[in-house]
Formats: structure tokens, sequence, C-alpha cells
DNA sequence: CCTATTTCAGCGCGACTGATATCG
DNA sequence: CCGATATCAGTCTCGCTGAAATAG
């Protein structure tokens, strides 16, 4: 993939041709696309939970850990992505909230069980308009329909690969 | 960080809800999944650039800069969504590399106008494969048609609001 | 005077590295 | 002895804020 400077042409057309694909714009590149999208919302999320003191993060690792019962730190550090050591920081701040708690792994002592408290589980339920109020800014210029089709997309592509 | 107050009840169904919109994971969220992915295509993007020692944001400042002829560092900032203050460390790495100059505008003395340089253009002939490259890979789980209707759709959201 | 453009210095956040302690 | 987990300290980048200098 080191560049084709020897032509192998299909268009030869002789000097600039107006119809390069680097000439066309970033943004027609649906990978660019997706990057520019997600820094907004990112940016909609992190607005959407300053009233609460916590970031995407934080809310990401809480609602993962509504779905599971409990997940030790590593586990937490694969599945949402982040580095170990920034989950580290993250339970801190949401431990001190009393949002999650740890506790040490029976079998285990080296593992430490990060479960989410009642009072997570109350921010969860009381917060639960965030997540769909971000997705309903960015998805407002496409119809019901769209949306669902969007989503379903997306899926695909996050699942397949990585998750 | 003020915590939620009370309020903030719109669905009181009594108990835990196994149906509940937080109970279901972020990932069903497509505002959310649009933040994973556009992490994931940054990360994409930066490692196809590695190479030639750039990052996306100067990559993305030279494609827009090959639609348009010139530009003031206040209208790139505008158009690429960075802040005016990391423009002048872009627009610095770019011209050190050769691949623009930066001209006084003549009308208006305040303003430089940033435009691409041959070295620059000869650059983005050679590695226009980058940003397909990035897109193939992120989008390699869906056929053809469905990467059209995929990209059709970010499109529209990303044109609509803002840009 | 006030605004606009560019630039720089500073702060804070976020991601990564390396080292340490504990444990299997 | 080696590998894995969690933690901590240090570093580097990035994004923004605030101020300066220049110009309209």
């Amino acid at each position: 993939m080191t560049s084709r400077k020897t032509t192998a042409g299909p268009a030869e057309e002789g000097s600039v041709d107006e119809g390069a694909p680097w000439m066309r714009g970033l943004h027609a590149d649906a990978g660019y696309l997706l990057y520019r999208l997600g820094l907004r919302s990112g940016q909609l999320f992190n607005a959407a939970l300053q009233r609460s003191g916590l970031r995407l993060r934080h809310y990401a690792l809480l609602r993962y850990l509504a779905t599971v019962e409990g997940a030790a730190q590593r586990e937490l550090s694969r599945r949402l992505g982040y580095d170990p050591s920034a989950i580290v920081g993250l339970v801190d701040d949401l431990e001190r909230l009393g949002f999650v708690e740890r506790r040490p792994a029976p079998d285990d002592r080296r593992r430490r069980i990060v479960a989410l408290a009642p009072q997570g589980r109350d921010f969860l339920r009381d917060s639960d308009e965030v997540a769909r109020g971000v997705t309903a800014e960015l998805l407002a210029p496409l119809a019901p329909e769209d949306r669902e089709t969007l989503h379903a997309l997306l899926s695909r592509i996050a699942h397949t690969d990585g998750e």
C-alpha cells in the first residue's frame, strides 16, 4: 500500500485529474465522517453529564456494570477500551460517590470485583434520558426509520470488529 | 459536581424494570456507537499516517486545502472544527515539511492565507489510499450497498448540523 | 474605542509507560 | 521463575482559556 506513483492507471487524463479521490475533500469519506460525528457525540455526552459531575467514561462504566452484575477491572478495561491504569481513577471517582463498590474476588485475591451499588443504580434510573437525549439530538435530521437503519448498520460494524 | 437533585422521574414504574433503557447497555444507543466508532476511526487514521509523520488533523487540513485553493487560518478553524490556537501548530508542522505555505492576504494584512504547496499536492496524490483504506477496514463487515446507505445517512447528519 | 486575526503561554484532561506489590 | 492483576508516578499530547500584538 505504498503509493502508486507509476500510474497503473485506469484514468490517465494527463495532468491534475479533478475527479481524483484526494481532491474531493475528506467529508466524502465515511471513515472521516465517523470520526467527526464521534467527536460531536462525545461532546454532547459530556455536556449532558456535566451537571452530575461525571464524564462519558464514568457513565459508560456504570451502564456496563448494570448489565453484568460485577466485573474485574481488567475486564472493564477490555470491554470499554480504556487503559487499565485509567480504570483505577474512574472506579475511584465512582466509589467516592457511592455509585460502585470494590470487593475482593473470592477465588483470586489479586482481582477486585467492581459492582454497581444501589446509589449507582438510582443514578442510572434518574438519568436514563441522557443517552437518549444525545442520540435524539444527533439523529434529529433523520426520520425514525432511517435512525433504525443507521443504528443497525453501526451495530454490525461495532460488533464484528472489536466490540 | 452538583449531583442530581430529586427531580427527573418521568418513568416511575415502581420497582426495577428489566426492560428499562439504562439496563440495556450503552451499546444499544446509536450515539454511543458513533462515539466508539469515531475513536476507532481516528486510531486507524493515525496508524495509517504514522509513517508519514503526520496525524489525522494534518491530513484533514491538507485535504481541505486541496478543495479551496487557499484559506485563512480562521476559516480552517471553522471548517475543520479545531481551535484557532491549534491551527497555528498544524500549519507550522506542514510548512516545515514544505506541504503548505503561508502568504499575506492582499486586502487584509491581519490574515494569512494558507495554500497547498506542490509538495503537499504530491503527498496527497501518493497517499490517496489512506482514507479509502481506513474506511474499507472500518466498513469491512458491510456489503457495498450498505456502505453507501451508511455514508448517505452520516452525510445527512454531518451536513445539517454543524459543518 | 471596539472588533477581528494570529500567536503564545498556561492549565487540565486523557492516554500511555514503567515500576511496584500482590498473588497464581 | 514467570505471568497476571491492580495501583501509582511520570510523561506526552491535545483542547481550551486568556492575554498579547497587529490590523481594520
